[in-house]
DNA sequence: CGACGGCTTGAGAGACCTCAATGTAGGTGG
DNA sequence: CCACCTACATTGAGGTCTCTCAAGCCGTCG
């Protein structure tokens, strides 16, 4: 880091991320900054891309959350993965390819249309990086749900939106936005949000988080850490 | 389909299944059989990727059954997803990729070297689309652990391994080589293995399926599918 | 034949669910 | 400024699905 003026970090959520991934050059970051100009605004609950059509152009998640989901015919409702700013949605290497899961927006929401890698390669290798370490959340979102209790599933998944959000540059003092609901946390981590909403408790109690309007605050990432056994993803060896 | 001398498939189940997922051209096909010709035995818990060290060269699974696994601190198990034969292990777009997760031979396998597909369009697609059924099969796997009863997730699996067995033209008589342990698809399914053995008691009651040494038989597959409220993956717009 | 891995069965416990009611904060209209 | 509404959070009581621990069984293989 070089020394800046003391200020918050100037850059939108979105750059700080993609720059994270990949070591991005001028043009790069040129082309996402024309990008975002261009930004455009989301309703909360608005579905940006629909499973069983046709994955639409690729898209930035600018500010807001979004989340891929699934419901199933007698209405049991289950999140799949939560999409942060910074994140990318329907990015898509095939032809004529067929969303295989819904995205809705959570919140409001910006996006804008993803820049185009085709003559960057630090950009396409971003946005590599970035699908891999979707890929990985999904993995991660996998073991929480087949083998961690439910204090577990919380803590681990509570890790890793904090983990992406420093990614983003986006938490301050341990805190960052958190636009959920305990039913939507409820749906992501197979639980009822009866017993979630009991777990969080016993949570605020042991002073593990603190979570209200909309703001919540991780009092000791460290122990929970180690208290969830949890390892980060790690998805190149490039960078660190 | 040209008329052929009546007889089983003649083709490896590898290039049965890229063959669906795409019209192959005859220059793909044959980069497929020059690689076949090359194939390799595994034994049985071997691992072919290991979870954070870097991506060897992605493989192609000729026979036998792999999967993705994670292994937590304490020793519980969690497969992530199961590799058959003609699915591609550890395709990747990336430079300088870590493997986000361990891949294991379950039984005794053959594979070889995946073709490059750097200047087969056709071949490029293929694998492509391959991807994306993987992902697929990721979010099913999140919504059979998040949102399913233990029957649910059982039948649900075992729809889509018969589905996949289908793609590979390696079913008969609705009947498919199984060798996983009971152990293994309670692992999968978040489990345990005595609750895995009690409920595919009572599904074998019920004569939904039969399995005994390593052959699974679904006796009603579309009945199940139903009882199940299960929705294949679809994930290209190009065939069908 | 013994050892082993895998399958099966029993009994009891606990984590999580269901149903239902109550509390609370913010937002809107009068 | 208050009444009212809505969405969300919280609490209680009881039920059940799934787990744990443990033992027994069965086929295979050396």
């Amino acid at each position: 880091m070089k020394s800046r003026p003391i200020s918050i970090d100037p850059m939108p959520p979105a750059i700080t991320r993609l720059s994270a991934l990949a070591r991005l050059d001028e043009a790069s970051i040129a082309a996402l900054e024309l990008a975002i100009q261009q930004q455009e605004s989301i309703s909360a609950r608005r579905e940006l891309v629909t499973e069983g059509r046709p994955v639409p152009a690729a898209k930035l998640l600018l500010g807001g959350w979004a989340a891929r989901v699934r419901i199933l015919l007698d209405g049991r409702r289950q999140f799949l993965s939560f999409v942060l700013p910074g994140d990318l949605i329907g990015l898509c290497e095939q032809r004529a390819p067929l969303a295989v899961s819904t995205v809705a927006a959570l919140s409001d929401c910006t996006i804008c249309i993803a820049p185009s890698a085709g003559d960057l390669p630090m950009l396409r290798q971003a946005y590599a990086v970035s699908r891999a370490l979707d890929e990985a959340y999904l993995l991660a979102q996998i073991t929480r749900l087949g083998r961690l209790n439910a204090q577990e599933r919380i803590g681990d998944l509570l890790l890793e939106l904090f983990e992406r959000q420093i990614l983003a540059g986006i938490v301050r003092d341990n805190a960052f936005d958190f636009p959920l609901t305990q039913e939507m946390l409820a749906d992501a981590l197979g639980l009822t949000s009866v017993h979630l909403n009991r777990t969080i408790q016993t949570m605020r109690r042991d002073r593990d988080l603190m979570w209200q309007r909309g703001i919540l605050k991780l009092l000791h990432p460290a122990a929970l850490t180690r208290k969830t056994g949890r390892v980060a993803a790690r998805v190149t060896g490039d960078l660190a």
